[in-house]
DNA sequence: GCGCGCCTATGACTTTTGTCACAGAGAACG
DNA sequence: CGTTCTCTGTGACAAAAGTCATAGGCGCGC
């Protein structure tokens, strides 16, 4: 029991809202803090519900979604470890405002309200951190946004996939190559469309030639020519 | 002197973030808080600038709002008085992520972002606060998302109008009567479209007898019906 | 290695959205 | 009163998004 308190520690310490806290505040939170596990595409909360506290992402990655009636998915976020999730509604006193589920097997540790609100009261840092943290996720959502209401689905789908490039971008390369992440229902619902398009838009991009794909392996063999694409539209 | 400064008290302790505080901690604020005044449509902030404050909204109505290179707008809020504005980009230490500007003539308050860091510092609670009113902005940004995502410009234009009605609805009344807000072209860039389709839409939802137009009032004959309309699709 | 389930690709089509051009209403102003 | 400006309404298109149905690939387990 000891030990795990002290990984739940090594965890807390390395999230961008606790950090700067003394050992023994956060051995206030890893006494209370409820470690908790989750299968592939399990829901960790639900849309409307009342919300009870905040996430931390110890292993693994949760999904932050909207779904729609019709069986549509928007992605908002997916964090990763070291993540803070549902902060916000810890807050206002509402509901989860989205849905979040585990992308892969995860592990969270789950940091109750009142304990949390009560570490805010003590240490006004922290608050000031969270609202980093938010601002961040705020900005997020305002690209999402300028996304959705000015671009094309084309559009978007390059900017994914030239993001997906850079990080792998080994300097100025010619071609860069990395993979293409989940199905493409998944990124339809990051890029707040359909399978279909997803799929379509890949092929148009390859018969274009700024696009090689194999499988699920996709190289840009020409990164500005990509770029390119991106300014005009 | 002395009673400009007393409004600016009376201003701010309408405020959301500044509730609760005491008349000294308030006079703080209000003898660093500078007034200043907008002409209609004038820019307060401009999308990517350094952001030195916040701003009260003391008289008026200020539109958030990002646009696109090709000239298009998408709204992302509109706050009256009471309301604060760019409270965000003063703790991220990030530029501004929206442009602002006065819809009609605006008196809004500045508060310098040292200011107002040292009173979070000081009383934890109004970072609580922050973090209350962030949480409902970030709501509504969801909520902007979901509809841009999931739903026609029909069901947008429909949904807002519905709002502006059941603000005026006097008890169960048979026909709500309501004024349409700002110009066509306004209107659409809250709804994350184009003039011509906020101008086609009204005119079919007046075809089919869910609205009546006379310039720029509108009556909605039964509320039942229009609600229904929303549903399904 | 065969079948099954899940995923992709794609053609054909509909609906929605957006663009362009232009005509006309209505207020604002000299 | 006529001119000018802004805003609206609309027809005719063009482009993008989404739907439906179907064919085929790939991996996994039995």
């Amino acid at each position: 029991m000891a030990e795990s308190r002290a990984d739940y520690r090594r965890t807390l310490a390395k999230v961008a809202i606790f950090s700067g806290l003394t050992d023994a505040e956060l051995d206030f939170l890893a006494e209370r803090a409820v470690p908790r596990q989750f299968a592939p595409g399990e829901m960790v909360f639900g849309e409307g519900e009342p919300c009870a506290g905040l996430y931390v992402v110890e292993r693994g990655n949760i999904r932050i979604f909207k779904s729609s009636a019709a069986g549509r998915e928007q992605v908002l976020s997916i964090d990763g470890p070291g993540s803070s999730v549902a902060e916000v509604p810890v807050f206002d006193g509402g509901n989860y405002p989205a849905s979040g589920a585990a992308v892969d097997r995860a592990t969270l540790l789950f940091v109750g309200k009142q304990d949390f609100q009560a570490l805010c009261l003590a240490h006004p840092e922290v608050a000031l951190k969270v609202l980093r943290v938010v601002g961040a996720r705020l900005r997020r959502l305002v690209g999402i946004i300028e996304e959705l209401s000015f671009t094309t689905v084309r559009h978007r789908l390059a900017s994914f996939l030239l993001h997906l490039a850079q990080r792998e971008a080994t300097a100025a390369a010619a071609g860069v190559e990395f993979s293409l992440p989940g199905t493409n229902q998944e990124l339809a619902s990051q890029l707040g469309t359909v399978r279909e398009l997803v799929s379509r838009n890949l092929s148009r991009l390859q018969a274009e030639g700024l696009l090689k794909l194999e499988g699920r392996r996709a190289v840009i063999p020409d990164l500005k020519a990509f770029e390119a694409e991106l300014d005009p539209a």
